[in-house]
DNA sequence: TAAACATATGAATAGTTGTTCATATGAAAA
DNA sequence: TTTTCATATGAACAACTATTCATATGTTTA
């Protein structure tokens, strides 16, 4: 059995040897740095956008007020599937919906999302 | 064995009923419909925030240049799982860096990424 | 050149997430 | 009230992804 110093049992752990980290600038950033709660939130707040049927989805809605079905045959996907996307959406408030009859017509929920997208598009086409 | 009608058929495999979908609608918005790939690009540029571990870089990196152990500390996290995220994050050139000795300073890319992350901050706290 | 060291990376694993299938819900029409 | 229909939802599965572990790489110092 192989006997470790503090060092080597730091980095055998795959934690940095904090000798070798730069204290100010770590001291100074550390000061600097928002709740950890801000950032988790903000991860998932981008989460949502990650994904491709969601950006779709987010994309249709910009241009009109649609029904679920309408959606799913524009994206040519299941039903279900949309339906299980707009759940997370609206639980996130990024739509919201009105029923009409039968029918249940989902937009956004307000034009932020709009502005983000088209941040995002531009972002990309660089 | 049950005997379906098309319209049953496409119900049971999860597709739409195109019969009830709002025609004037979906063909207006088709028509206006960005090329997939764009949408998937999208998707793929959030995707890069929507984890918790890469925006506290993304966040550290915003406040001063970094290296990897700096960060490692900072976030409290092996040195191996920031490498990997920021080889994720070299590749989308969200980051750049300078090697120095041994050392390998990381800082973000261009300052439109801090525009993003201050953009995200601002939607959350609303 | 050999040793020390910061960073990188391949493989394995564990956790997460999106889609499908089957079915439930709830509103309107018959 | 019964049937029809648009949407919602739980469970299961498959695909993906983040972290860890072990080790490699490449630079510097002895």
């Amino acid at each position: 059995m192989k006997d470790f110093t503090k060092i080597e049992q730091e980095v055998a752990d795959g934690v940095c040897d904090f000798i070798h980290v730069h204290e100010d600038i770590v001291k100074k950033v550390e000061k600097a740095m928002p709740e950890e709660q801000e950032l988790l939130d903000l991860a998932e707040f981008f989460k949502i956008f990650g994904d491709s049927t969601r950006i779709k989805i987010l994309y249709v809605l910009s241009q009109s007020e649609m029904c679920v079905c309408d959606i799913a045959s524009l994206l040519m996907m299941g039903q279900s599937a949309i339906s299980h996307q707009l759940r997370v959406l609206k639980q996130m408030r990024l739509v919201k919906f009105r029923r009409e009859g039968k029918t249940v017509f989902y937009s956004l929920s307000d034009d932020h999302i709009q502005t983000i997208l088209a941040q995002g598009m531009e972002h990309i086409s660089e």
